[in-house]
DNA sequence: GTCACTAATGGACGATCGTCCATTAAATGT
DNA sequence: ACATTTAATGGACGATCGTCCATTAGTGAC
């Protein structure tokens, strides 16, 4: 599969357009994050993510200016894709119950589409490094972005249409995004015996205890 | 105080006793610890783990084989001092009520001894490296320790006394951890506005959903 | 005091790191 | 068609990586 994507990578250049940065651009970063989820961070280097996009050792410096920025900028488009992939998921159904709302979020979360081999890896592998490159911290929480936001949102309405305490929201918008880290951490761990059903199960029990008659 | 410690070490080997393998061997998992938590894990190298602990280059080959294996004792080393701490912690209350050895557990992991920014960063540092280095993997799981059975003991007494499915029990536990997990992501990711109080009273809240009556 | 033994040193080694730039190739303008 | 501009290459560069080992220094036995 890797090795098809390489070729592919290479007919386009010798027959297509020829010249084309910003496709280029785009490829460095994919490799980038595909480097980082195959042979970890710390054997992520400037030499193994041009191998990986079949490109020359110059374009790193050329399209990023260096290593450091390229690294940001993968960061930053990961987080980007997953609220983007987040977004498409739950805006379906905007018109639904809080509940059903809450639950897309937990369930979207949870889906292979955004909990996977390759995104945990990356996902942890940026924030193992965050504290020491503050560039890329600005890209590894959950906690300053729009989802919390849909979340609180959706918990208010629960609370307001069933008479629970209006400041229960917040606990459990931080509750339910704190669960959905654990769930990742459960994943990465141990891949195999991890269940989404389960996972998504123990979520709602709990929110079930949080606002009962709910969920 | 940095520089004080490594003043006192070399005081040490220059007048007590003045060869000692065992304690040169701790200093060099020490010194490793400490550069992670200081510089982070991409740029812990041998040179610069050797200069914190004031031994030379020579050491680590000597004392460990090499710095994966050193990187793998500091991890195993790490983890069993949380545990360690862990059981100091909680073990004092042994025939105390089931919601006061939980709520033990989730105010010791949130103490300024386990949850402090040398052991986040160290941790979450690990866990990112974790699935691209089998031997650290190994340490960087809470879910296959005595804890659990702690954990998992309590539930289950709780709800015997409160007439709860035991199945409960499972899920409120793996709940806990998952929680607490994601405690420790938020204390990374903003030091300065973190609540201990606020994160256990959190805890508490989901707890005392799941258990009503309880906690 | 001498000898055997182990701890510890610090530099040599080749490999690889990230950066940078002279050069080549392709696209665009005239 | 040729000149100009921009994309892309790939090797040079010094620095640093992790490993290894010949050497020195400290320790205990006799």
């Amino acid at each position: 599969m890797e090795s098809l994507k390489k070729d592919k990578t290479l007919k386009e250049r010798k027959r297509g357009v020829r010249r084309d940065p910003e496709a280029n651009r785009q490829l460095l970063i994919k490799a980038t994050l595909d480097t980082i989820a195959d042979i970890g961070i710390t054997d992520t280097s400037v030499s193994r993510i041009c191998e990986r996009s079949g490109l020359s050792r110059g374009m790193i410096h050329l399209h990023f200016g260096g290593k450091d920025k390229l690294l940001t900028e993968a960061a930053q488009q990961f987080s980007a894709e997953y609220y983007a992939e987040m977004d498409r998921m739950t805006d379906l159904g905007l018109h639904s119950s809080p509940e059903d709302r809450i639950m897309a979020v937990v369930g979207a979360d949870l889906s292979e589409v955004l909990l996977n081999p390759r995104s945990t890896k990356i996902w942890h592998a940026f924030r193992g490094i965050a504290s020491s490159h503050p560039g890329i911290a600005r890209y590894s929480s959950t906690q300053d972005h729009k989802l919390v936001d849909t979340l609180l949102e959706a918990f208010r309405e629960l609370g307001e249409q069933n008479g629970y305490d209006p400041d229960l929201a917040e606990d459990a918008t931080s509750g339910t995004l704190a669960l959905l880290e654990g769930m990742w951490v459960n994943y990465l761990t141990d891949m195999q015996s991890f269940s989404r059903e389960g996972a998504g199960a123990l979520i709602r029990r709990f929110l079930g205890g949080l606002y009962p008659g709910c969920f």
